[in-house]
DNA sequence: CATATATTTCATCTATTGTTGAAATATGGA
DNA sequence: TCCATATTTCAACAATAGATGAAATATATG
């Protein structure tokens, strides 16, 4: 991932609303949720829940398929991943003690990745 | 880590200066640099360096200590694993192969953590 | 084809955020 | 004490981003 990459990965989750729906769509899994599902589940209005999406959709963040009259959309896992990877790139500068605590991450992994 | 404190942080990231900021910090290592230091690496003037600082250092992201004339700023290693553990809490709902992509994370991080 | 459902698009308004330069604060040294 | 260095604070301005409701688009069904 590039710099502008990411920036525009973190500027898509740095909002309230669309963190939230990241984190649905993310514990929903690869199936995704219908939009309408998601604007339930969050208490969105349609339109501003669409605007949302079309952010973390631009930023790569989940991806979208129609399904009869819904529209799933589902967490792009890789792209999370690519973001998490480049905060952490080049963490310690040759000194493995820096980023110790990195290694929490891997305990609160759900599925021991 | 709780929500809004997640929000914080990304927002505090999600900024092409503060984010070239943070990672400068990151890769300095745990003493880190003093203000002008960094305003010199990045390029910005000292009052909107300042501000930057004050914003990463409201989301817990980087510490400072004054030594002397300059006050060193450092990145904190501990809140950025709360950061990335929040993002990937939960996020398998209980099938594994679903973040097998964040496995990647690990090849990334310099020390192998 | 007409109608109902699902979602997006658009225009407008409001609120928030970032930048800048000047002045203020804090420290160290002559 | 006086001056130089390092950084922050402040006020004003400019730019950006989010919310909203109405209208538009797409799909399914009777």
């Amino acid at each position: 991932m590039e710099f502008s990459a990411a920036v525009t990965a973190l500027s898509a989750l740095a909002y309230e609303g669309r963190l939230m729906i990241f984190r649905e769509l993310v514990q929903a899994g690869p199936e995704g949720l219908a939009a309408g599902e998601v604007a339930r589940r969050v208490g969105m209005a349609p339109s501003t829940l669409s605007a949302s999406l079309t952010v973390l959709s631009h930023a790569g963040l989940v991806t979208s398929r129609r399904e009869g009259r819904s529209i799933l959309y589902a967490a792009a896992y890789e792209q999370m991943a690519e973001l998490l990877a480049y905060l952490v790139e080049d963490c310690c500068n040759g000194r493995p003690e820096v980023c110790a605590p990195l290694a929490a991450i891997r305990a609160r992994v759900a599925c021991g990745v």
